[in-house]
DNA sequence: GCCAACGTTGGC
DNA sequence: GCCAACGTTGGC
C-alpha cells in the first residue's frame, strides 16, 4: 500500500519534539477522540507524520515516522483506544507557522485549517511535500 | 482571558 | 431523536 501522510498535534508544555528527539520514539497514546482514534488505527508502518505544535506560536516543527501500527492503548483498560509507537526523523530547519500555512493557498485544504480541534489528522502527499519543502527540507 | 468550534452528556 | 447545557481545544 501506497505511504500515507499525517498530522499530530501536541503541547509543547506536555511533550515537546524535542524530548522526543532525545527519546527517539515515543507512544502516541491518550487519545479519547473517535475521529482522532480512527487515524490512528488507519495508521501503517513507515508512514510519515507532522509534529505539530499547539498552542503559543503554533507551527509544525517536525517530522516522524510511524514505526508500530495501532495497537492497545496502555494508558486505559478500555478497549476502544488505541495508540501507536512514533520515531522522530528530523526537526525541520525552518518550522513551518500556522501563519504561513494559512498564507499558502497550495495548503488551504489542510484539515488543520478546516478542522482545528482534530489531534490526529490526514494529510495529503503533496501537502506534506510543501510543509516539508517550507520547513527547508526537499520535497520528498 | 476571551471566544468560536465542536464533542459529550443528559433530560425529555 | 432532539436539543440545551456544559466541557475541552486551540487560536488570538
Amino acid at each position: 500500500m501506497a505511504k500515507q501522510y499525517w498530522l499530530v498535534k501536541q503541547e509543547p508544555s506536555t511533550y515537546p519534539f524535542d524530548k522526543l528527539v532525545e527519546e527517539r520514539t515515543t507512544s502516541w497514546d491518550g487519545v479519547r477522540n473517535y475521529q482522532a482514534r480512527n487515524n490512528l488505527q488507519a495508521m501503517k508502518k513507515g508512514d510519515r507524520v507532522l509534529y505539530y505544535h499547539s498552542g503559543a506560536g503554533p507551527e509544525v516543527v517536525g517530522i516522524c515516522e510511524v514505526v508500530r501500527a495501532a495497537y492497545p492503548d496502555p494508558t486505559t483498560d478500555d478497549e476502544g483506544w488505541v495508540s501507536v509507537e512514533l520515531k522522530a526523523v528530523k526537526r525541520l530547519k525552518k518550522p513551518v507557522t500556522l501563519e504561513q500555512i494559512k498564507r499558502e493557498p497550495s495548503l488551504a485544504g489542510m484539515a488543520l485549517l478546516r478542522q482545528s480541534r482534530l489531534s490526529v489528522q490526514p494529510v495529503e502527499q503533496d501537502e506534506f511535500a510543501r510543509v516539508e519543502q517550507l520547513g527547508g527540507g526537499r520535497a520528498l
